[in-house]
DNA sequence: GCTTGATCTGAACGGGTGTTCATATCATCC
DNA sequence: GGATGATATGAACACCCGTTCAGATCAAGC
């Protein structure tokens, strides 16, 4: 019978992941070996494949884990009721969970074109299911009269946009703190819908 | 005597240049093929070296000219004396500049990681001047009271990526025309920064 | 029309690529 | 303790990589 306990595959998976998860960060997807992977694995290259059906597969499978991670971790974010509390939910967590990951985003973010169109689209539709929930954000406060803007899905893509370059200049030792940050960003996001 | 006209190297650089550029941009540095390149241009692998040291070094040529480019349309770009003017033109520029260009945009954001530090420093430092123009206009505006903001430096970045964020979703055939596009993000602009 | 020299070809260099597969290993269960 | 089967090895497959270079090509200048 197979073995049950004391496999090893439950260990080395998660490892796999990582291993591609950290060095396509770093070198992008293309300019990173399986065999790169398999030595950061501690394993032989011919091994990777009792993980993965191929290279491109362990690609698509990191981007999809994490824009399902994101989902589901934004429904399970606690949120206020009132749109002005519900966007400033929002931009914390956006910028926590983006700070969490940072090569999970990185890669997410500049690896789309290695994507088949099948897989690119499965991707850009979770993308746009978390957009969507920021324009929902915006358009309630629209109708509450607390907001004023010209274009909800202009101004969604705007504060994606300056809330994701965070990850590219934000040091741990810098002159800013993670929280004076995050207050710096709720103040711009909310100067950029307020009636 | 060498041929001083009709020689083909005024001709085939530039194109080895434009091929560069565009593979770059489509699949990435690492995933393109010198002799990907050479095809593009209709010529022998071999023939590239006429016009570039290595592999390397095209793309850091690339880079940089874009760059310098992006600094000397800046300066030339006309500007009024005050801060909000100043900040308006900045706006208009950086989306006509950028929209007119999207391939070496998108690979002097990208491909950062495949510079050598040396390179990588020499490239920043082109991109942090760019930055301290918008710094400055903040902070002169800070001073004629017509702007606030807690922090001019998080502001500039902030203003830099939702405006380079545009190239990732705008289309020529789509909802909202350039110039709508443009009137958008100078109202989203000043808002950010308006006393 | 012959020489010059910039330009390009085409083959070769050593080495790396993703993937496959027969074989070995070894913890588990009977 | 012997059989089972998941897991890993290591060699092999055909192919592509960046780069070099001797030799061919050919327009310009004398």
């Amino acid at each position: 019978m197979a073995r049950t306990r004391g496999s090893h595959s439950d260990i080395t998976g998660p490892r796999v992941e990582r291993a591609a998860l950290r060095l396509f960060a770093k070198h992008g997807y293309a300019a990173v070996s399986m065999r790169q992977i398999a030595t950061e694995v501690g394993v032989q290259a011919g091994a990777l494949y009792n993980y993965t059906p191929d290279k491109q597969m362990l690609l698509v499978s990191l981007m999809k884990t994490h824009m399902q991670d994101l989902l589901a971790a934004y429904e399970a974010w606690p949120k206020p009721v009132d749109p002005l509390g519900r966007l400033e939910a929002f931009t914390r967590f956006h910028l926590s969970f983006n700070s969490e990951r940072p090569e999970a985003v990185f890669i997410s973010y500049m690896e789309l074109r290695n994507l088949t169109p099948e897989h690119f689209n499965e991707i850009a539709a979770l993308r746009s299911r978390y957009e969507r929930a920021l324009v929902e954000i915006l358009e309630d406060g629209v109708q509450d009269g607390i907001f004023q803007f010209e274009d909800a899905r202009v101004t969604a893509f705007a504060i994606i946009g300056m809330l994701t370059q965070v990850n590219t200049w934000f040091r741990e030792d810098g002159r800013l703190s993670r929280a004076d940050v995050e207050a710096l960003y709720r103040t711009m996001v909310q100067r950029l819908v307020s009636a």
